[in-house]
Order: C-alpha cells, then structure tokens, then sequence
DNA sequence: CCAGTGATGTCCT
DNA sequence: GGACATCACTGGT
C-alpha cells in the first residue's frame, strides 16, 4: 500500500533534506493523547557519508535508511533509542538524524517518559535518546510510515534561513569536520555543545 | 570527566 | 556460533 501522504517535499539531497525539516512537527498519538513536538536539530547521513550507518551498505539494521523517504528508522545505541527520518530516493541510504526537538503539546506526559513522576527532568527533548523516551519512539516504530499514526511527520513552513545555523556532528570520529549539522540559532531546546 | 549500556558488525573457528 | 570491538548516547561526578 503507498503511503497516503506525498513525500517528493523530502526528496532533496540529504543536507537539504535535513535542513528542510527544521521546523516540522513530530505527533505521537499514545494513550488517547497527542503530543506534539517541533523539530530543531537534525543531522545528514548517508551511504556516501563514512559516519553513516548506510556507509558499508544495506544490513538488516539500517535497511530503513535504503527505503523510501517519510519513514522512520529508528536503531539502538548505547541502550538508547535514537531515530531518522529517511529521505531522498528510495534505494539510496539516505536521513536525518533527529536531535532535538521544542515540545509543543504534551511536555508533562513526556517528563514522565524521560524520568517518572518525582524526578525533575532537565534535559527533556534536546538529544536524540532523549527525544525517543519523551515520544515514546522505540524500535516497533523502525520502517514505520510517519503519514499517519502512531507517530505522524507535518510538513511545517521553512525557518527563515537567517536563523539556521550549520555546524559538526556530535558524537562522532569519522568526518567529524563535516558541517552536516542544522540547528536553530539561539533555540533553547538544541543540545547545548 | 567517565562509567554504564546492549545491539550490531566483523572476523575467527 | 562465539569472541571482541565499535558506537549518530545519557546521567551523575
């Protein structure tokens, strides 16, 4: 079945792709609620990337990343859950690294999700593990269509480009220098480093 | 700063 | 199948 939703809007190069969703809404529908989050921060991979998991090719792990855009790869680090939404042509391993993203509605229901009821919770949705737990985004959601629920992607007007900052990855040894990192300038949300 | 974390990939029997 | 290294992270010092 094709998804319902047309995609072609993230059929960009993987920069472009990852700059494009700055500013995009995120909705995980759980539990009769809604939470919604604006995403802030992403990051570009790709097969042609030595940091990207796509770069040694097609493995059942990264096997989203070859699929079509506008699907979620989600994958485990270090006991976290991090995710990506794909983009660019299907059969090119291709996303962008969700970093961080604003809560928008439902932050109380995410603060549990990160901590539990009596913790105060500091770090809410800036990191990608973090952002997971506060959506509650784990791996049965890997290759998941983000058209519709449980979690659903909204194509959101642009930032203003004035306010879109490029920097280096995060976390990485290979192309570290790369400036394949997209953030929103002075947000408060995006990871502090 | 660094320990904990657990799946995955790679290379070897 | 098994041992070992690697790793797009987090949280508490």
């Amino acid at each position: 079945m094709r998804s319902q939703t047309d995609w072609s809007w993230l059929n960009l190069s993987t920069e472009a792709a990852a700059r494009r969703l700055l500013g995009c809404e995120l909705q995980r529908r759980m539990d009769g609620l809604v939470l919604r989050a604006r995403i802030v921060e992403t990051e570009a991979y790709d097969e042609d990337d030595e940091a990207s998991h796509a770069f040694r090719g097609r493995t059942a792990r990264n096997a989203t990343m070859f699929g079509p855009a506008g699907h979620l790869y989600v994958y485990r680090l270090y006991g976290h859950h991090c995710c990506n939404v794909v983009t660019g042509p299907a059969g090119y391993g291709q996303g962008a690294l969700i970093r961080a993203v604003e809560p928008l509605e439902g932050a109380g229901v995410m603060a549990r999700h990160r901590g539990g009821q009596n913790k105060t919770v500091t770090h809410l949705t800036d990191g990608p593990g973090r952002l997971c737990q506060a959506l509650a985004v784990t791996d049965h959601l890997d290759g998941h269509d983000l058209a519709g629920d449980p979690l659903r992607l909204v194509r959101r007007p642009p930032f203003d480009p004035s306010v879109v900052v490029s920097s280096r990855r995060i976390g990485i040894t290979k192309a570290s220098q790369e400036l394949r990192r997209f953030s929103i300038r002075d947000n408060p949300f995006v990871s502090r480093r």
